[in-house]
Parts: structure tokens; sequence; C-alpha cells
RNA sequence: GCCCCCAUCGUCUAGUGGCCGAGGAUAUCAGGUUCUCAUCCUGGAGACAGGGGUUCGACUCCCCUUGGGGGUACCA
């Protein structure tokens, strides 16, 4: 009885598989997997003007780095390829003859401007508009005429009219659109491609698409598609399931435009930005910066980031490679994007995706649309640090240091897994790398951040509990972070301080800032020497100045 | 404007007429652990948008209002 499941991912390529995509292509992966179905992956590349070349190949590889595998697509081929839409001009054609030749479709040759002036009129008369179906439709002779006069030729699907559409909706039930609600809608644009509403019936045909998830966004195609599913002959509809949206938790829509914005917010707040540099840092001209500064342009992606890294000023993740570069694991991802709209109907949150497969079901979809916080996000990766392998952690790191370029990937796979050890309790990669870094910089790259020198090598004799500390260092044989341990727990105790008042002095001197692993370990990783070393230029550089003894 | 969808703590959600004096997570607040950051532990506060019905009984069903989202393209 039951036929195979097929289901599909069809994004367009115009950027970056962003978190909505991502979500989209998981559930559908999720129940082809649920099920030991198939899972599709179609590029839908039939807009002309928007397309990226390089949009596709790096949507798959955020999808590969999700662990979203397809059974058929791009790259692995299948039996119903090309999957690539604009490489199956002739099928679309040979379905858009059909159409014609049976009467249920018909040729136009409105210009855009024409259009948009019906447009207009319909709007000042209140009403919807609708494209006025012509009494009779042109011949085929009237198109290539039409086409001599250089006129734009487009192909309208006639929707049956008179009759109610009705969808039968997995997550919502049935959903009725009155008679003449859905317009005649153009199925063949001028330049020959199909258009969306028409290449995706056609291929959820061809690619024998069982069930078909995607976004809300879509629910209003959806009688259209149906409407023509049948004028072709196509048989049984698949199923729709249309999940609710991801909205921003940084207010609005969760969309690219986020990530600019929020830079040109910066640029304004910010005191004494030299744009100079700043244009130059984005490899922009000054007038190029001053028109995205006042909202008229906006630059690529790169630059944006360039800038925004320059400045320190953090960006909303948006793009599934975003939030690989602030350090989330793939597991924390596809958890997380599991239960925006899903859950498993139990307690149950932190889940490995062998659960969410297990666990996943259509029925579980929730109606309502869902907010993205980055907040709950970043406890997920924290959870998902913690119980992944370190094996497989370090995996992640390795990955995760090459790509954002760090120092830390110099280290060998012995050194990154004691960091990953000791920097327990991260909440991201990105933590990991930070707090590492100060061991693999020269120590006169070193750079004292001001408010920790102030803090605590200035006040409270921290340049004089340096100093002794340094001593006892260097004293020391055996350089253990168990001796270190006990050599400071004791200075501690004899002098009648806390542990802070020793190992913050040291911490600051030995990386520059207040933050680091816990001392004992900071210390025996960078070794007697080069700990001697940046204390004495510590001492030297801040001691003259400091109002130490 | 018109059409479609949605509505439980700040947020993600459980709840399918009595089990709900509404559960979990996260965020937040208060304590505690800790050499920094983070982790960790304990506790607190916090929601059924409003109004009508239906019913012995509504968070759950129906209607209206309000609010949010989406669509209204030769974009997908």
């Amino acid at each position: 009885m039951a036929e195979k499941v097929v289901t599909r991912f069809a994004p367009s390529p115009t950027g970056y598989l962003h978190v909505g995509g991502a979500r989209t292509a998981l559930f559908n992966w999720l129940l082809a997997r649920r099920t030991g179905g198939t899972f599709v992956l179609r590029i839908e590349d039939t807009d002309q003007k928007r397309n990226t070349p390089t949009a596709a190949r790096q949507v798959m590889d955020d999808l590969r780095w999700l662990g979203i595998e397809w059974d058929e697509g791009p790259q692995v081929g299948g039996p119903n390829g090309p999957y690539l839409q604009s490489e199956r001009r002739e099928i679309y054609d040979k379905y858009v003859k059909q159409l014609l030749d049976e009467k249920k479709a018909y040729y136009c040759f409105d210009t855009p401007e024409e259009l948009e002036a019906q447009r207009r009129q319909a709007e000042a008369d209140k009403g919807g508009f609708l494209y006025a179906r012509p009494a009779e439709f042109p011949t085929d002779r009237d198109a290539e005429q039409a086409r001599a006069q250089g006129k734009p030729v487009t192909v309208r699907f006639a929707v049956p009219q008179g009759e109610l559409l009705v969808v039968q909706d997995v997550v919502r039930g049935e959903i009725t659109f009155a008679p003449g609600e859905i317009g005649d809608f153009i199925i063949q644009k001028s330049d020959g491609f199909p258009t969306y509403n028409f290449a995706c019936v056609v291929d959820d045909y061809s690619m024998k698409i069982t069930h078909v998830i995607r976004g809300q966004e879509h629910l209003n195609n959806t009688p259209g598609q149906q409407a023509l599913w049948r004028a072709l002959g196509f048989g049984e509809l698949p199923k729709y399931a249309h999940m609710s949206v991801t909205v921003s938790d940084s207010g609005g829509k969760l969309s690219k435009r986020e990530r600019p914005k929020t830079l040109r917010n910066a640029i304004g707040t910010l005191q004494d930005v030299d744009l100079d540099k700043l244009a130059d840092i984005g490899k922009l001209t000054c007038d190029e910066l001053d028109s995205f500064v006042k909202g008229e342009t906006t630059p690529d992606m790169p630059s944006i980031d360039a800038m925004a890294q320059y400045l320190g000023v953090p960006l909303p993740e948006i793009n599934i490679v975003d939030f690989f570069k602030s350090g989330y694991l793939p597991e924390t991802m596809v958890n997380f994007l599991a239960l925006l709209g899903w859950n498993p109907g139990d307690n149950r949150e932190i889940m490995l995706v062998g659960e969410l497969i297990e666990a996943f079901d259509l029925a579980r979809l929730t109606k309502s649309n869902s907010l993205f916080d980055r907040k709950k996000l970043i406890a997920f990766n924290t959870e998902h640090i913690k119980m992944t392998s370190p094996e497989k952690l370090l995996r992640h790191l390795k990955h995760y240091l090459k790509v954002v370029d760090s120092p830390v990937v110099a280290a060998d796979d012995e050194r990154l897994s004691e960091l990953i050890r000791i920097c327990e309790g991260a909440r991201t990669l990105a933590d990991i790398d930070r707090k590492s870094r100060f061991l693999f910089l020269d120590s006169d790259a070193i750079e004292y951040e001001d408010k920790a020198v102030k803090k605590v090598l200035l006040k409270n004799d921290g340049l004089a509990v340096l100093a002794v500390v340094r001593d006892k260092l260097a004293a020391m044989n055996e350089f253990t972070e168990e001796q270190i341990e006990n050599m400071l727990r004791s200075l501690a105790e004899k002098k009648q301080l806390g542990l802070g008042k020793v190992a913050q002095p040291l911490r600051v001197a030995i990386c520059g800032t207040t933050v680091s692993p816990p001392i004992f370990d900071s210390v025996r990783m960078l070794g007697k020497e080069e700990t001697l070393a940046r204390i004495d230029n510590t001492l030297e550089k801040f001691g003259r100045d400091g109002k130490a003894e």
C-alpha cells in the first residue's frame, strides 16, 4: 500500500542557505529518513536576473555541513534529473504546449507597463487584480506575429473559474478559496523560462514527490498549483504541509537585510569612526561607504563582514554559515531548527539527529509562527558541546579554526584536545578559540587590555604580587599544573589573599586579559620559559608608570 | 484595499472538553559553588489577547473584535 515517501527541498540559488531554508530542508529530510523514503534536492534557477553562480554550490555545502544529504539531486544524480530547472526547459516546453493545445492556457502580449496600469486600475476600483481572460485565445500565428513585432510573449494558465478551490493541508486542514480568487497566472515568461508556479508543479510530478513541505508563504500559491496539476492530468496530488514561518528575534522578519542594517546603525552610533580606514577595510570607495551609511546602497556580504569585524560589531547570524562562523555546532543547528515549529510531544529538547528522525511526525507540526531566539540557541550549543565526544569536537574545532583563520590552527591534535578539555563549559567554538589564542601569539604580540591592566595590575599591589609569583615560578623545577596550583594556593594563603588576587595578575600578564582557561592549565601549557618572559614584559611595561613600588 | 493563515509565561512550546489551582525549556530575578570567563546547583516570579456563545463543565468547539504573519510579480 503505502508508496515510498519522496520529499524535496527546492531552493532558488540567490544566496547562502539561511535558517528558514535550512529548516524547510531539514523537515523534508527528516520525513524522508523517518519513513525510509527519498530526499530530493532541486535547484530552482528559473530567474535569470537573480541567480548567483556560486550560490547553488554554497547552499549544497551548507546542507552537507548540517548533515542533510540528498538522495537525488545535483552532484549525486538520480533517475528523474536533471535537477537544475534551467536544464529542464524542454520538459516545461512540452507541457506548455500541451496546455496550449488543449486550450487550458493562452498567449499574452502585454508589456509590463500595461500590466502595471491594469493593476493600478484594479486597485482604484477596490478589487483584487484578476487578469482579463480574452474571449478568444490568440493562436500560434498571433504569437509569432507578436514576437516579430518585438512584443513580449508570455503564456498564462486559464485557471478554472466558477468553482471552489479546496486545498487539503496536512498542518492546517481544509482551506478554501472562493471562485475568482485565483486569477490566470503566467506559466511561461517572455524569456521562455517557466515561472516558479509552473516548474514546481511539473517537477514535483516528474520527480514523483509525495510530500511537499514548505513555508506558509506558499499557501496562497497552492490552489493555483493544484489546479495546474489537474489540468495537466497528473493524477493524485502530493500531500501538502505548510509550515509556520520563523521570524527574527532582532525584530521583524528573518531577512538577510538584517546584517547590513545592524552594521549601518552601529556606524551611526559609534563615535569617532575612521571612515577612510573603514572604507578601505570594506574595499569600498568613500562615496560607496557614504551611500551605504545613508541607506542608499548595500555592499556585498564579504565587505559587510569585514567592516563589522573591524569595528567589533556583532552582526545577527542569519545564514547557516554565519552560525558556523560564530562557533555553533551543526548538531545544535539541526536540533534547534527541528524544534522551531515541531516537537516530539514529550518534554525532550536536547536531541541528536537520530532521535529527531525517530520522533519526527508531520502531525506534530505547529501552526503558529515562531521567533528565532538566539539566546536559547546558545544554551543549546553549550549543551551540545558538553555532550559531544572529544573526538568529534576535535574535528569540529579543527574545521572551525581553519575557516576563521585562527592562530590556534597551529596546534596539533593533542594540544587541541587538551584545550577542549580545559575549556569545559564553553558555549561556542569561538569561546575556545578566543580563550586559546594567547598560547599561539608571540609574547610581544600580546595586547594588554586597558581595563584589565588598571583593574588587576595597578590596583591591590597587583604588580608586586606578580613579581613574587614570578620568582616562585622561576624556582619551580617541576612545572605541572598540580605544582603550580600548590604554589599559587599556598602563596595566597601566606599573603592572606584570595586566590583571585594572585591568579588575576598572572592571568593578565600571560594573556593580556582577565579571561583565560583555568590559570594552572594556562600557565602549564604556556610553559615556564614563556610564562616568565611574559611576566617580565609585564613588569617592565607597567612597572614604571604604575604605582607599584 | 482584497485574500489566506495564526493567537498558552519575554521566547520556544506541552495541552485535542473534566487529569490544568496550566507542565517543560530558555531568558530573567534571588541565593550558592568557583582563580577569570563560562559551566554547575537551589529557589522565585512569570501565560490561556478581549467579548460573546455551545456545554453539567472550556486553554481546548463556534462566532465576532483585536493583534501578528503571509500573499496579492514575466521572484521563488
